[in-house]
DNA sequence: GGAATGATGTCGGTGACTGACGTCAGTCAC
DNA sequence: GTGACTGACGTCAGTCACCGACATCATTCC
């Protein structure tokens, strides 16, 4: 006999997800979190390093998915295509499968102001990480930033695109055209001096 | 005689400031800080809805900014044009007097997760303000969202290397380049699908 | 079979934040 | 000029996020 339940994590994140969605997030303690599955309050600051933290399990795999594509891009790729690689690559965490799934939790996050600036900080995170693995391999810091940064204003419209009712179009794809979108947006850029 | 001392919030602000680049951001409490300035902790808290919100009072007037800018692009401009002239009227609130103090302002923000996570949501929250003004004029959901979110991106790089040690361009002129770059990095874009 | 380990429980605390209510100077009606 | 009203503040008591220290006990390893 087993002196505790395995996977106590992902338990609790569960019951999380549950009780944030009926209950509210202010509204629910994390001491309800944990007794709802066997545990105490105590243990559920071990597993998570704040309440909003539940939330955002397993984002490690998601950041090494980024990265994953960012060693796939060929070579000679420029920062642009390295990033739509990374995208790509980011893009198989999020099959059709889990697009219900995706769409509870968001409206959770969207709901509560302070799981957005968790969510943001997250993104800016993997950003950040990204860039990184761009001048690490030759970019030159500006433009690894913000081939990064914008890789993940890709990647959180195409997200939102992706749990929107009744879309069907596939993460990849929906990327693939944001990042389309995005050069013919940036294409014609005047100098700000010239304006205002 | 006055029974207090006008301008709480701006006193409050101040003070908060000086004690967090002293003795750091967690270990100053809230109480402290309405002391040091002859208020209580109860005050401070009406003024601001959490201990964070002290050090971004004001940002009000830098939102108007950006959408005086979009105001001010003219009609057919398109919406990196319109992006840009934003980024040029925003860049006013940050004279070269202003330097210093921000350089000492973002230190402890940066030193501070809890305060990087405010900061980026208020420059999403930005973002999704200058969007709507896009969309006000016509511009295209996506477009719109793209334009303006890529046009925060610009408006953080600008801004870290405005306080960058050594920096002489002004924020104005800096921002112009990074959009610059930003038109030149997006250029080639790749569709993701052909990688990974 | 005893020691080390690791996940958990228990206890007591700090500090962010809130609601209810009291205080008091200025202001305005009459 | 008195009384109602308002606005900025203080006081008090509470909830809850979160933490450090220590105890417990099944499993594992020697």
């Amino acid at each position: 006999m087993v002196r505790w339940e395995p996977d106590a994590p992902r338990r609790l994140q569960k019951a999380a997800l549950k009780l944030f969605a009926t209950r509210g997030f202010e509204q629910t303690t994390a001491m309800e979190i944990a007794q709802s599955v066997g545990l105490t309050e105590r243990t559920f600051f071990r597993h998570f390093s704040d309440k909003r933290e539940v939330l955002f399990y397993g984002q490690h795999q998601l950041v090494e998915a980024f990265l994953a594509g960012v060693e796939a891009a060929p070579p000679d790729a420029s920062p642009i295509e390295i990033v739509a690689s990374s995208l790509t690559s980011a893009a198989t965490f999020f099959p059709d499968e889990l697009r219900a799934n995706s769409r509870v939790r968001q409206s959770v996050i969207d709901e509560n102001p302070p799981l957005r600036e968790r969510e943001l900080h997250k993104l800016a995170s993997i950003g950040t990480t990204v860039a990184e693995a761009l001048r690490t391999r030759g970019v030159d810091e500006l433009a690894a930033t913000l081939a990064a940064q914008s890789g993940m204003t890709v990647f959180g419209i195409a997200f939102s695109r992706w749990i929107r009712e009744g879309e069907q179009r596939s993460m990849a794809d929906i990327a693939a055209n944001v990042l389309r979108e995005l050069a013919a947006v940036t294409g014609n850029a005047a100098a700000p001096s010239e304006a205002g």
